[in-house]
This record gives structure tokens, sequence and C-alpha cells, in this order.
DNA sequence: CTTGACCCTGTAGTAACTACAGGCTTTATG
DNA sequence: CATAAAGCCTGTAGTTACTACAGGGTCAAG
């Protein structure tokens, strides 16, 4: 009864892929699961809300590093949050910064786009990437 | 007077790192350079132009493989733009998709960050990974 | 003449997977 | 009952775009 999922269900329950499964465990992202007699890893609930875990941590952006710590936090309830809130702040202030970066391409690849060209000689994107003038 | 850079000089003209010239060598995307004598890699003011024009499109976010196409395009000035164009708008796509995604997370963790837990058991970051209800 | 700056090749490491190759086991179907 | 499909196993290599050495040769200045 608590042994009851092979990797194939764990992957359909928790939403990560199978493959991706075995290399967390590789990397002791995930601990090491039971063995049945013909080698199949078998898991149990814990291991989908660990997974599940990792899976929206991801999504946030972070990283295995930052994610292994936090998994660490979620285990010792009774630690301070701190070092979770810093992870947070520098987290969203990477972010903010890719954003920016990204919002700057954004823009100039907006222009480029918005004007029809006919021949390379006097295509955007390639007078733009040779900075010479653009047609405005 | 016509090899008159250095890889060293040409780094610092294009703004490009020394070490990076020499992978893009080694990936075809700039030609062999002549070699002096000694070994001495020997570059022109072409070889600057062709840089800078590879920076730019590192810098728009563009990938090897783009920046390889956009540069037999520049190479040909009788060749159509369409190509180009097509390339602009697929990658003004992907950027426009990484910036949502960046934005989604931005807003997450701006709530998780906006509000000072004390302990682990009641950290914001925690808890919306474990998908418990959040401090609101 | 030696020290420091510059150049060379070639390999390995980075992040987070993904994709096989090659080979078992288990389950479903005819 | 045979066989085929689905599922599992290990281990390695590939992906992107660099970056960081290791180990060694060359060149200019004091």
């Amino acid at each position: 009864m608590l042994e009851k999922y092979t990797i194939g269900t764990l992957s359909r329950e928790s939403g990560v892929n199978l493959e991706t499964i075995r290399y967390y465990e590789k990397i002791s992202l995930l601990n090491k699961p039971e063995r049945s007699g013909n080698g199949y890893r078998h898991y149990n609930e814990s291991a989908i809300k660990r997974l599940r875990f990792i899976r929206r941590g991801r999504e946030l952006g972070f990283g295995i590093a930052e994610i292994k710590t936090l998994l660490e936090l979620a285990d010792h309830p009774e630690h301070p949050c701190k070092e979770a809130d810093q992870l947070a702040q520098t987290h969203l202030t990477e972010v903010e910064t890719k954003i920016k970066d990204l919002l700057a391409m954004q823009e100039v690849l907006t222009k480029i786009v918005a004007c029809q060209s006919h021949s390379a000689e006097h295509c955007r994107l390639i007078e733009t990437l040779n900075q010479r003038s653009c047609c405005n």
C-alpha cells in the first residue's frame, strides 16, 4: 500500500518527465526509491508531493541548487524563513533583469518586423545588424 | 596593411571575448584567418565588421544558426529579404513568449516577497511550492 | 635575461535536461 | 500459449553558447 507507484505513474501524477525523474535521482535531488524484485523503482505519495514541489519551483524559474535548498527548508518547518525569503528576492531580481533585456530586444525586433523590405540590401534586420541607418 | 589585427585587438575592437572568437572559428561562424610565421591569427577590418554583426545579433537574442543564415544573406544583397523577415518575426514571437513566462514568474514572486514570514512552516515561498494556501 | 603580456591547441565544465542504444520484464491479445 | 506492445533498466552522448583551464610557445621592455 505504501509503495504503489511505478516511475511511469509517478511521471503522470507529478507532471515530470520520466527521464527527468531518473535524472533528479542521479543528481540527488530525489532520494533513491525502493526497488521491487525485478529492479523497478517504486514510489509513494510523498514522492509525488516532492516532485510537484520541484516542478513548481522550476516553473517559477528556480535552479536545481535553489530547489535543493528549498526542499531542505521545507523538511524543517522550525527553521527561519529568512533563507527562503532571500532566495525569492534574489531570484525575483534576476527575473526582472531578464524581462528588461527581453523587452529591449522586443522593441528593436518589433520595429524591424513592422517594416517590410524587398531585398537583403535594404533589409531592416540586416541593416540593423550592420548598424547602418534603418528605414526611418 | 590589410591584416593588421591580432586576436586580442580584434576582441577589444569588436567587443567579443577572445576565447569566443576562437570558438566562432571552430564552429565555422567565422572564416579561418591568416596566420603569421609564429602561428598567430591576423585579421582585417572586415573581420571586425563581421564580429560586430554577430555580437549585435546575439544581443538581439538570435541563435548561432540564425546568425549564420543572416551572415549569408548579408553577403548577398541581391537576395530577397523574405528569409530575414521571417527569422525576425519568428524570433520576436519567441521573445514575446519568454516575456510572458517571466512576467508570470514575476507576479508570483512579487507576491511572495511582499509578505515577510518568520519560520519555514509559514514561509510563503515554501507554502506556494507546496501549493497550500498563501497568506491572503 | 628574465618577466609579463600575448598567443597557441585541446579538453572539460556549465544548466537542465533529452534522446537514444541495447536489453530486460510484464501485460494484453489472438 | 506465443508473441507483440508497453514499460522498465543502465549508461552514454547530445543540446546551447560559451568559459575556463592546462600546458606550452613567442615577443617586447627594462
